[in-house]
DNA sequence: GTGAAAGCGCTAACAT
DNA sequence: ATGTTAGCGCTTTCAC
């Protein structure tokens, strides 16, 4: 039933001639100890080799000082990123990550939180696919939520969004500054909620002369591979990635078909992950505060754990970042021309 | 001391009008329960919302299921793709990974691991920089540990680690018949396993009539971004990554300098992430097995959870694959240009 | 097939 | 300042 045996707080108090009690507050630096019972206490329990069972102090303490973090997909660095964020974050917080990979698979997710839930104090979502009642169930764990970049979840749990409107905005300037009237939007996985706020910050800025198209695509890199001569077809002179690495995608794709970025055609996605700022050309992207994600989140969390009250949304702001990706539209469409 | 009142095993017995045990019984779909009453306590507890408390079954059953992944940097994808392999692999077996990201910092590992041993069944080491002797002090945490990409620590612990000798080999070769006699190594964090075996590979590989000098880099895409200019001075005709961040960092930095990349200098790197084979040129790389190494880092841990002894080590291959970024070597050395 | 009782290893009143 | 005692919520012998 158990495995080898353990040396146990009781041998280090038989060890020390004190009690399990004495034993469990000098572990835990309790003031008040006398320095000499200290001292025999931490040498029996260096010379017994004693670690105090984690699992014992967290049944005894009613908490396990883990928060559980669900991310779509961990290959995607934008979820590498925030996981890093909100790691980094809680560890100064003593807190550990016990991470869920749900592989895009929104019907993953939930039984992934209901075990996460079972060990942790808390549980931060990224970017969540599932549906809304799905999301709505989970408050039925009874354990402190925070979401992250999913924006109508903000009713629901604290949770931190970005507004890409403004950058949105900023980016259809950009092109119809440079001539583009017909943007195509290679869209992402249909469960994520950034997906449909993107699309719509689109149709809502881009000029009434604009035309904004769409192709299906996905969150990959191979799907804006996929999705590149989709979109060409379309005939826009712009192609915008759901994110990044879809968009990066796109760009070799066409740089196998000979297509030129940004001479024959711009590329622009969302995210500015670090793969964005070098490659080349670079990629004009959306920048999402990821770093900020993962502190925000931690913020909004961390009085909750402590059973505070926390303030129920924080939104942070997107940054249009132009790199050499979008140019002047070129007179006439792209074409598949000789190889690079 | 403890938090909201919780829907306990007992709360459901009574409910039910039966005991802990049949409760627990239930919940564990023991065989040999009576139908009536399993019914009876599935009900009762759907309808108190009971779920059982993790923690306390730990405790109780002497195991956490969960596995602790330590890695030098969550952002690098080679890292990032390793642990998803990893939790992918544990999931099937009912397991969860524990994270920490060490920042790099090799101090900081030590600290983690015994953060993580006192939460988890065992250890996964993803390229651990910290030093042998401290390496070698983990046997003392008494915990089943498996170490990833850390050839030296074969010895220690069970571990997967790749041999690029011949991959190297086949680099040099191919770099060779291009005409290239003057290589530069952009060399990894100091505390990486890997960055030495890179070295000697290549030092033991190249043509007696090839020069082979290094340059400090580091790790990250900025790291090889900054190496670049001082690589360029060695006047060598091929740069070598420590990895491929390293080694598109320096793309980067070139084609800034308009110098481009494989007309007037050529560039490899090691790992081949994802981005590799995306970027324009792709990135000729000795390919890490990255999936498997999180499979077969699984594979010997696994068994080893389970009290059964586990072989002690597992080599993978890399293999080269030559891309775009490597080509014929011009006549002159490289040199600043109009910017591309 | 089911219940009673003894832990798992620790923490935290409470008493001294 | 230290020891005593009662849990934390579950699993698992061991009787019935």
């Amino acid at each position: 039933m158990r495995r080898t045996r353990q040396v146990t707080i009781l041998s280090v108090a038989a060890a020390a001639g004190v009690s399990k009690s004495t034993v469990s507050r000098v572990m835990n630096d309790t003031p008040n100890v006398d320095p000499q019972i200290v001292i025999r206490v931490r040498d029996a329990a260096a010379r017994l080799g004693y670690r105090p069972s984690g699992t014992a102090q967290n049944l005894s303490r009613g908490r396990t000082g883990i928060v559980g973090v669900l991310v779509p997909d961990l290959a995607n660095p934008l979820f590498a990123t925030i996981l890093k964020g909100i790691s980094a974050e809680a560890e100064l917080d003593g807190y550990r990550t016990l991470v869920a990979d749900a592989n895009e698979q929104p019907d993953a997710e939930l039984r992934h939180l209901n075990e996460l839930a079972r060990q942790s104090d808390g549980l931060i979502l990224c970017g969540p696919r599932m549906s809304m009642p799905d999301l709505a169930s989970l408050a039925e764990l009874d354990v402190p939520i925070v979401v992250v970049n999913r924006r109508p979840a903000g009713n629901l749990f604290p949770s931190v969004t970005v507004d890409s409107r403004e950058a949105v905005a900023d980016l259809c300037r950009h092109l119809d500054a440079l001539g583009h009237t017909h943007l195509c939007y290679l869209s992402g996985p249909p469960h994520a909620a950034a997906d449909g706020e993107r699309w719509s910050a689109l149709k809502s800025s881009v000029r009434s002369r604009t035309k904004l198209t769409r192709v299906a695509a996905g969150a990959m890199l191979d799907d804006g591979h996929a999705a590149a001569e989709a979109a060409l077809a379309t005939g826009a002179t712009c192609l915008i990635g759901f994110n990044d690495l879809v968009a990066l995608g796109a760009v070799a794709r066409l740089q196998e078909l000979g297509i030129t970025v940004p001479d024959q055609i711009s590329v622009a996605g969302f995210d500015d992950i670090v793969y964005a700022r070098f490659t080349s050309p670079g990629l004009t992207t959306v920048a999402m505060p990821m770093t900020e994600f993962g502190q925000e989140a931690w913020r909004l969390l961390s009085p909750y754990l402590h059973g505070r009250k926390t303030r129920r949304t924080r939104t942070l702001s997107a940054t249009l970042i132009i790199r050499g990706s979008t140019g002047l539209r070129q007179n006439s469409g792209a074409r598949p021309g000789p190889a690079a």
